[in-house]
DNA sequence: TTAGGGTTAG
């Protein structure tokens, strides 16, 4: 007979399940096992756990596909040590459950897990492996043991497929070895896959070679939105927004809908290159998708990032559902900001009722102790959050101690807390002291710290930079000289100084003293007028900043055409008055260039927002948000 | 049973 219309078999199991688990007298074989695989079946952890153990006191066993969905299970909550345990049932009483599939399902298991050690171990138990065995552990590998797997594999005689090319693919971080791998998926065929492919141009793209993601892009004959997406990632993560967003349009155009995803890239592009006024009509496409957390999370940085911090805190508190890293986002962009009270005051809110805080956000919240000068409480924090947290601090928490000391001036506290650092510092807290050295003029301290950089990494520009840098503010030019003769024999060079500013949705970019922008003329002239109007407001060249022995004279030249002023005055030339000039830079600012924003700022009654690499300086009215410590 | 696109710091 027939069940009624709307009663599943599902449905009308259930009641009976209840009733056995209520009942002591155990179910027959055949019903016992029937119960766990519908307890796996339907992915009830506990239950199914509590099942197989009992079919097992029993002497009896279940069926493969229903542990299979058990280990699925496991993995989807998961429940490590249940997955343990159902590996020690199924490898128990002679392995003789264990078959190629069950082994193949729990390296998969082991390996998303992040458990590669356990998954290595059963790999190489395993008395034979097929196709899937193989891909399974090439995805958890790096490129060196992905290559050595993949001709291991090949050498057994098993045929890798479009699944092991793209996991092989992923791993490749060197251009010449995805070079290599590029041709055996043409010849096999497999290049027309879109996960093949997709995975191509996002290994192009991170080796840095976009041309070739593209053309990979070109040859595609069937469309698919991820592949068009892999491609908006890979110039958005390149810095490329204005390419992203021609990919973009162009996908429009081929009729694609907009994605979340690919709006969120195009929101880490505006964000990584400051675009705000793209980032803003990404935000209006981005209205219909009020629920997606990623999607938020980006158009939240993306405002921090654009120094728009009214806009990034209405985005934030408008959002539906705040993760941990909205929160995360959020502190850091106050912080960076020069907003750290702010900060540290979200952060007291997300305490109470926010995620609990990663070690990240922890990152967010020492950042803005260090740049506040707030060393007690960020030392609070520090040697507390071990235990308020339970987050054990990392190298990454340990460089902002130092930066925290170093930034207060207590360098030989700074150098103390280094060598009792249970890490081993890396040349990137060296640096951070060094700086320090650099800001508070110790010459002694910044030579021994440059040498120990240079031991870790004899090609360190920065190190060389820095150290050229405390020499010449001391007026050692004989040392500073000495100091970029070697980085000349050891031909490294130092990256130049650029700055770039949006102006009707475009970037236009100035590297110091560069004269190839169409109006460059007229720039210069105004930067002479400008110099003029605020030498009247008190602006005297600051020729400490230049790090060559030049003349005083030649040193105002070189001055003069930093980057970030060419920058300033062709924003003043090309906005509407009152509108803020929002300047990008790829190197720290010069204590010169600042003076001359806070100046201008008062003199040109203009908001200035700077971003370097590490913060932002927002001049109003002469002054400037980071209270002029950084 | 194996592979694809999106978010935070340094």
């Amino acid at each position: 007979m027939k069940p009624p219309v709307g009663f599943s078999s599902r449905r009308r199991l259930f009641p009976r399940l209840l009733l056995r688990r209520l009942t002591s007298s155990p179910p027959p074989p055949s019903a016992a096992t029937a119960e766990f695989a519908e307890l796996c079946r339907r992915h009830e952890l506990p239950a199914a756990m509590a099942a197989m153990e009992s079919l097992h006191r029993r002497g009896l066993r279940g069926d493969p596909v229903a542990y299979s969905e058990l280990i699925k299970c496991c993995l989807k909550n998961n429940a490590a040590e249940d997955g343990r345990r159902v590996h020690r049932h199924l490898a128990g009483g002679g392995g003789s459950l264990l078959s190629m599939f069950l082994c193949n399902v729990l390296l998969n298991m082991y390996a998303k897990l992040g458990l590669a050690e356990e998954a290595r171990k059963l790999f190489d138990q395993m008395p034979e492996r097929n196709v899937v065995s193989w891909t399974t552990m090439i995805s958890t590998c790096g490129e060196e043991e992905a290559l050595n797997l993949l001709v291991q594999m090949i050498r057994d005689g098993v045929r890798p497929n479009m699944y092991t090319y793209s996991s092989v693919l992923r791993s490749c971080s060197d251009l010449q070895t995805l070079r290599g791998i590029h041709c055996p998926v043409v010849k096999a065929g497999l290049e027309s896959d879109v996960f093949v492919r997709s995975s191509l141009i996002d290994s192009y793209a991170k080796c840095g070679d976009l041309p070739s993601g593209r053309s990979v892009f070109d040859e595609m004959s069937t469309q698919d939105l991820v592949v068009w997406n892999s491609l908006i990632g890979a110039f958005a993560q390149a810095g490329g927004t204005s390419e992203s967003v021609a990919v973009f349009v162009e996908m429009r155009r081929a009729g694609f809908r907009s994605s979340e995803a690919a709006l969120t890239s195009l929101l880490r592009a505006c964000a990584g290159t400051a675009m705000l006024e793209m980032g803003r009509q990404v935000h209006a496409q981005a209205v219909k998708s009020d629920a997606d957390l990623i999607l938020h999370n980006a158009l939240l940085d993306m405002y921090c990032k654009c120094g728009e911090l009214a806009e990034a805190a209405a985005a934030f508190w408008r959002m539906c559902r705040r993760d941990v890293i909205s929160w995360s986002t959020m502190i850091a962009g106050l912080a960076q900001n020069g907003r750290s009270m702010a900060a540290l005051e979200l952060f007291e809110a997300m305490k109470k009722a926010g995620p609990p805080p990663n070690h990240i956000t922890l990152v967010g919240v020492l950042f803005a102790c260090s740049h506040a000068g707030l060393v007690e409480e960020g030392q609070k924090l520090f040697w507390s959050m071990e235990q308020l947290f339970g987050i054990k601090p990392e190298r990454e928490h340990h460089g902002c101690m130092v930066d925290l000391l170093g930034r207060a001036g207590k360098l030989e506290e700074a150098l103390r807390f280094i060598m009792k650092m249970d890490c081993e510092p890396d040349t990137i807290i060296w640096k951070s002291l060094l700086g320090a050295c650099r800001v508070h003029r110790d010459v002694g301290m910044a030579t021994q710290v440059a040498k120990q950089i240079l031991l870790l990494d004899p090609d360190d520009e920065g190190a060389y930079i820095l150290l050229s840098n405390v020499y010449a503010g001391c007026n050692q030019w004989g040392d500073a000289e000495e100091v970029r003769r070697a980085m000349r024999d050891r031909r490294v060079k130092k990256e130049p100084g650029c700055s770039w500013i949006e102006v009707g949705k475009e970037a236009h970019l100035f590297v110091a003293g560069d004269k190839s922008h169409p109006q460059a003329e007229a720039i210069g002239k105004e930067l002479d007028r400008l110099i003029c109007r605020i030498a009247d407001a008190g602006y005297l060249p600051d020729t400490i900043f230049v790090l060559h022995d030049l003349e005083r004279e030649q040193k105002e030249e070189v001055l003069r055409y930093h980057s970030e002023k060419l920058a300033i005055v062709f924003g003043l030339m090309n906005s509407i008055e009152g509108k803020p000039i929002r300047v990008m830079k790829n190197l720290r600012i010069c204590g010169d260039c600042h003076n001359f924003a806070k100046i201008v700022s008062k003199a040109e009654n203009r908001r200035i927002i700077i971003r370097d690499p590490v913060r932002f300086h927002h001049f109003v009215d002469g002054e400037c948000s980071c209270g002029d410590y950084w």
